[in-house]
DNA sequence: CTGTTAGCGCATTCAA
DNA sequence: TTGAATGCGCTAACAG
């Protein structure tokens, strides 16, 4: 439209488009008079640079997309704060997307980026089964997923040690003299909810208390719905003393749940979270939890993108290991304290 | 690069670009026969269109850009799910930024949204002066903001309306009894902070309680920020029975700071936030807030974007208002009541 | 029904 | 030090 071009800068200084372009872009070759002349054109007549252009010539579009699943889950804000950050830093914009739990929209996300031409992608805790989410991702020039391994040629990953995770909050409230246990698991279509609930299986197996099909809910990833499901669960199972939550949200629910059933945290049930929000220490009592580096976990996925962009392909895969964050949910009037594993 | 083309495609059906176009923008004048061909040629290659070379060649991107603060402030994302499914809808993508509180950014953002040749930006809670806004703004084909208003022909304007809704809370508060008010105000960066602080400001003196210097402090808009600040207000005015918060964020570390004080909320001291963001009902004591709805903030904007792109410059300014819900913080056990002010 | 021409705005290549 | 030609991939506008 109306727009102003590198033409119209050449036109107003009396060069050919070529000189403008070489002193937008810092290139040599242009006397310091018509550089300075150019420069004094370009604010004159406010023109900005036509990225659609520019990328498509070079096809590259300094762009990236970032996809993640629920943008007002508290858990994912801070990755992409993480990502962000070092994209930023090197030059890129990022395109981030909210597929609000959804695989049509996750998988129209990644189409949409591919058409807009992003030189590359990460998707966080992908919902979309693998077949699919690895053939959309295929078509980009560099992929990473985040909560989810992917072979080296399709996408670089950034885990969760979820295994370890577990076992901390197992034993923790094993040492506390619990022993039965709850589970409120998250929904099948999460990577990460199978991995926990693995986790958690096998580690209470190897404690000698397997866990009961009746001791087990899955439910959603929100407040609500992990409040559903606690109540059913403690229909279900009868009288329980620990219970782990697959994330914050969902202990969030447990917790209101506990207060609706007349259960006192912890004395009569403790409950454990998983994530560390910023929230999760406002509760009541403050939640026990697994602390996640989620801010790592973004800055981690985009350096690794970044490296698959430029063709390095090292850090194939990373693993971060959450740490378990002991607060009043499961010890009662403690201090917080952290505790660290040796890693 | 190796990318496929529409010409690749041409090349594979043995026809011209152009009937490949007509078949991908499904314009008529192509056989029923060569549309079946071309559409095989288009799986079996695995094309996938140049949204730049499209955009370009349009000179429209059907791209939106979004800037927020702070995508961490859990305020901001439910803005961003009403804006992004209204853009969805509308077949747009949305071009998410985080500008981190830093005016810097936002003005980097606004300007790379620029370049990326977006068909419009919505600028939710700015934080540039006025003046160097517009600047940036004028040179989008579109614009709106959120909490903050425009002229009409730089932006279109979605606020709330502050004045009412600290008012609910102030009159809330005054029917209780209480008379000691001390405010923990916003940045003045923000247009919000400024407007809220005017509000009270305005209806305390309204109320025959002008508030005193010393029973003001300003802070950043987080929980830590919130809970220092508090901290030093109950140092300089002494007993206080009521406090207004900026933000939902600020009365929660001015609940930790209260509790740390051994102040009882809220029998000692009542406390009130402004934004009612989710977790606002699981502080210790759930938090009497006003509402603010941020899902359709965001709805509103986007409409009206969509809108002024279309060259439809109707809703020059649409003004939303807060309710109070009254929770334990200023009213002790109460059951959660909403009380609905006739709009 | 199908194809040719041309140009969106920019930058690489080559020439002057 | 500067400029002209050319094409990135796509699609109006116009032939045929």
């Amino acid at each position: 439209m109306g727009r102003v071009t590198i033409q119209d800068v050449a036109r107003e200084v009396g060069v050919s488009a070529m000189t403008v372009s070489r002193v937008l872009n810092g290139q040599p070759g242009v006397s310091e008079r018509r550089r300075s002349q150019v420069r004094a054109a370009i604010d004159e007549l406010g023109y900005r640079r036509n990225g659609l252009a520019r990328s498509l010539k070079a096809s590259r579009s300094h762009t990236l997309g970032l996809v993640v699943p629920d943008i007002t889950n508290p858990y994912f804000p801070e990755i992409v704060r993480g990502a962000e950050d070092v994209a930023l830093e090197a030059g890129y914009g990022v395109f981030l997307s909210n597929a609000v739990e959804d695989q049509q929209r996750e998988a129209t996300s990644l189409r949409l980026m591919e058409e807009r031409r992003v030189d590359g992608v990460i998707v966080v805790s992908p919902r979309l089964p693998e077949r699919q989410l690895h053939a959309l991702l295929r078509g980009h020039r560099a992929a990473v997923v985040v909560n989810r391994s992917a072979p080296p040629e399709v996408a670089g990953a950034v885990r969760l040690d979820h295994v370890s995770g577990v076992m901390q909050a197992i034993d923790h409230l094993v040492a506390l003299g619990r022993r039965r246990f709850g589970l409120l698991a998250g929904p099948d279509s999460s990577f990460a909810a199978r991995e926990r609930l693995e986790g958690i299986r096998a580690g209470l197996a190897a404690r000698g208390m397997p866990l009961a099909p009746d001791r087990l809910v899955k439910t959603a990833p929100y407040i609500d719905d992990g409040a559903d499901a606690a109540a059913r669960l403690f229909e279900m199972a009868g009288r329980l003393d620990a219970l782990l939550c697959y994330n914050d949200l969902v202990a969030a629910g447990a917790l209101q749940a506990c207060a609706s059933a007349g259960l006192r945290v912890p004395q009569d049930v403790a409950v454990v979270g998983f994530d560390d929000i910023a929230f999760a220490r406002m509760f009541t009592p403050p939640l026990t939890t697994l602390h996640v580096p989620k801010y790592d976990l973004g800055v981690n996925a985009m350096r690794i993108l970044l490296d698959r962009i430029a063709g390095r392909n090292v850090h194939a895969e990373v693993v971060l290991r959450p740490t378990l964050v002991v607060r009043g949910s499961t010890v009662a009037a403690a201090a917080p304290v952290t505790i660290r594993t040796a890693s």
